[in-house]
Parts: C-alpha cells; sequence; structure tokens
DNA sequence: GCAACACATAGACGATCATCGATCTGGAGG
DNA sequence: CCTCCAGATCGATGATCGTCTATGTGTTGC
C-alpha cells in the first residue's frame, strides 16, 4: 500500500483488502513479450502475417504480400523487416525472389505465453 | 505480381513460384486485433497485467500495482486506462479503491486469435 | 464541512513510429 | 558487361506514444 503526499509517522491508513501481490513477470521477461506485441500492433503486420498464413506451406513471395495491403514496396518491406526480428517470421532469397514464412512454432508459443500470464 | 519502372508492353516478366495468395485477415480485423496487441506492447503493461493474473480471483487493488512497475502513479493509471480500453482488465470501484480484474477469456481469446491467424 | 486519501485527467515534452520518394544493392537475362 | 528487376535502406515528415508534474474529482474519516 502506498501512501502519498508527506508521510505519516503514526499509523498509516487503513490497507485496502488485497492480499500482498504476487511478482508477475520480471522485467526482462515483460520486455521480451512486449517487443513482439508492439510488432504486432500495427495493422498492417498483421494483415502480412495472416497473408502469410494464409498460403500454401504458411510461406509467400514478397510480390503477393505487397497489393494486398495497400502501401508502398518500401513499407511493405520496412514492415517485413520488422516481423523477421521479432521473431514471428523468416526470410529466404531465392533468386531475385524473397519468401517469408512462420517461423514454425511462434504464434503458438506467444500465445501460450499470452494464456499463462 | 507488380512490376516497377517502365510497365512492359509485351508479356510480362516471369512470376515467382507462389501460388495465388489467400486473402488472409480484412482490414477490419486486422485493425481490431492490432489495437489489442498495441496494448500489450508496452512492458509497463505487461507486468501490470501479470500482476493482475497473479493474484487471488486474478483481481487487485490500484495499490498493488503501482510499486512493483517502478512508474508514476498518473502513469500507471494511464496504462491501467488503455488495458481497460482494449478489452483485458475491467475495473470496479469500491470506496476510495480501485480493482482491476482480468476481463473472463480475453486473454484466452487473444490467444486463440494469434493461433488462427 | 473539512482534510486527507486514492486515483483520474490535462498538458507538455522528448522519443518512437509509419509512411513516402529517392536511391542503393544484389540477382538474372541477354 | 550491361540492363532490368526485386527488394532493401536512407532520410524526411507528420503522427503517436510514454513519461512526468500539476491538478481535478470522488470517497472516507473525523
Amino acid at each position: 500500500m502506498t501512501t502519498t503526499g508527506a508521510p505519516a509517522p503514526e499509523a498509516a491508513p487503513p490497507a485496502c483488502c488485497t492480499a500482498p501481490a504476487a511478482d508477475g513477470l520480471d522485467d526482462d521477461r515483460a520486455a521480451t513479450l512486449a517487443r513482439v506485441f508492439k510488432a504486432l500492433g500495427e495493422p498492417a503486420r498483421v494483415r502480412l502475417l495472416s497473408l502469410v498464413a494464409a498460403q500454401e506451406g504458411h510461406e509467400a513471395c514478397v510480390c503477393d504480400l505487397t497489393a494486398p495491403v495497400g502501401l508502398s514496396q518500401p513499407t511493405v518491406s520496412h514492415h517485413l523487416k520488422v516481423l523477421v526480428e521479432a521473431g514471428l517470421l523468416t526470410r529466404r532469397q531465392r533468386g531475385r525472389w524473397a519468401y517469408y514464412a512462420l517461423t514454425p512454432g511462434a504464434l503458438d508459443q506467444v500465445a501460450e505465453d499470452l494464456r499463462t500470464l
């Protein structure tokens, strides 16, 4: 129970009824999860992930991703990079073409982390 | 397959190998999900949720939430509001004390949405 | 009714983010 | 080797966000 203003030297004000808090996640774990959710916190990136997920083998060529999200090519490239950095997609170059695939288990892991917060 | 530069009046360049894209999520759905993910995209809010989740009955008094995240009281209040607006927490006033609880099923629903992107 | 407490809101400020056009880099075809 | 294509990066710009202090609002105890 925290108090504000000048601290009372006498008895503390009445406490609320809640039992003492358990710890919850530590800072590192919270930061890790938040980083992934931040990557997902933008509609364009959610759409990109769902487009990749909808493809056969959960893999798509970049050229199939740009038009559906209606953004410029550099913007799509930027968003795809954010998703790779968050560990949600992997990137593979085949000749001229770049392919992005769901990182196996990544979304399931995040889902599990959420359910066991 | 999109081309850049001057459009070729002749045959289109060779296509990539990917099958035609399935639709993925529509814009509205992606925006809705992104809104919830954005609420989770900040370590302080993830910690707050986990602190609430760790409490008996998945409910906590605000006064038990401020100290562990190490932010000022108004900042914590702001973050709690964001989580309520995202539908992840509910708020109940009891006299002077405000209690926040996990919205039943909310985290499971988000987890399910993630797994079925 | 007043003072104290718990918490919400307002507004400012610095940091971060999404978007674009311009440009660069690497691969492929001729 | 040159040209074209696919996609990445850079830098600028406007928008959004996290944080704070100051302050407001509602509740409670005296």
